[in-house]
DNA sequence: ACCTGAACACCGTTCAAGT
DNA sequence: ACCTGAACACCGTTCAAGT
């Protein structure tokens, strides 16, 4: 998340300094509920501000604009995605490379799809700003947890591991993604995790050092 | 696409009663210059109806509101897209499966960045919009045409093929498009085509019958 | 028959007035 | 010091008036 990024962003008053970090949430909850509720295109910061129960005005003392509320709840729940990622991968150090390959894909689709309407809000408000740094920060977590994870695998080492470890994880993200874009929630069953996961073995076992 | 999702918007008025059909795509012209030159946000039917010469009221004559604008853009961007990988599935009947792989690999990441910046904007224009209908019927499309091709391969058979077919086409859509969501066309370069025509082979392969 | 663009309703954002 | 909400500028969309 670099700081050009943040300027246009960036919260006007900090809420750290005083009690009203209660008040931020309650606007970033409120946000989510009208994304559910409304949709991004009929959601209207008068909405937002009359669910949170605050005035326009004190909305925009904490939110620059608009875009803010997105890049806010895009930053908050991306973070909240790569720390449960990390986590996955400091629980598979030193376990069988499949296992890793398996917890990984299961807790990523798990993390997308517990609450999927969620998730629909969230890419929808994510298009209508440059989400391009913060995802970037999220990857770079990922990227550096899963490699060491794969790295410490009790089975196999491998050729090229940082290379097929970005791969690897561009080809989840996306294909993730896509039944997103499809609407299509019911193929993200086990049988989809099932074949990624076998891709996703036979590719590593492929490059694997004798 | 079905009928409801035509609905909304579905032009007002049919341009092949008349000679406006020029019209139509003037107006349409002009929505993707004003995407690329002011972006998604600021894009105003108004500026749109002056970039391409006629007055809002005209606009609205053909297209019923904005978002069909964007919906016009995109129906015709997926067909286009369809069509092109049809052809190449034509093409490659009875080949190697893995010239098959290959060659449909590189034909898709072709179209999305020989123009980078028109399939930036085209996904931006897409989130504003319900666009899984014609998402839907350009995947089934491409399905038929790689299922068939793949049948033909002259050096293998495989087993569940129409399930391995569908998997392939989700994670090749998926990782393109998770290189416009990160920003980082660079990654889509010659590297990345070859680990998916690796993974994907090897994908192959396993399933390959006796 | 078709085009035009002023007019209307509504939304993002501000800031003078209140406490 | 901070909150409020009327007010302003602007945008999507319409429709009475033109040709």
């Amino acid at each position: 998340m670099t700081l050009k990024t943040l300027s246009s962003y960036n919260p006007r008053r900090s809420p750290r300094q005083r009690r009203s970090a209660a008040t931020v949430d309650v606007i970033l909850e409120a946000t989510i509920q009208v994304l559910l509720s409304t949709g991004t295109s009929q959601l209207t910061t008068t909405r937002v501000a009359e669910r949170a129960g605050v005035s326009v005005g004190s909305l925009y003392q904490y939110f620059p604009n608009k875009q803010a509320l997105f890049f806010a709840l895009n930053d908050h729940y991306l973070d909240h995605l790569a720390g449960r990622i990390e986590k996955v991968c400091e629980t598979l150090q030193g376990a069988p490379y499949t296992q890793m390959v398996q917890g990984v894909i299961s807790e990523y689709i798990n993390i997308k799809t517990e609450r999927y309407d969620v998730t629909c809000a969230l890419y929808r408000a994510a298009a209508e700003i440059d989400v391009s740094d913060i995802v970037e920060s999220m990857c770079r977590r990922i990227e550096v947890a899963s490699e060491g994870m794969l790295a410490s695998a009790s089975d196999a080492k491998f050729q090229n591991l940082s290379s097929l470890n970005v791969t690897l994880l561009n080809v989840l993200f996306g294909t993730v993604r896509t039944f997103f874009d499809r609407n299509r929630p019911e193929l993200l069953n086990n049988q989809l995790q099932e074949q990624l996961i076998i891709m996703f073995c036979t590719y590593l076992n492929r490059a694997k050092l004798p």
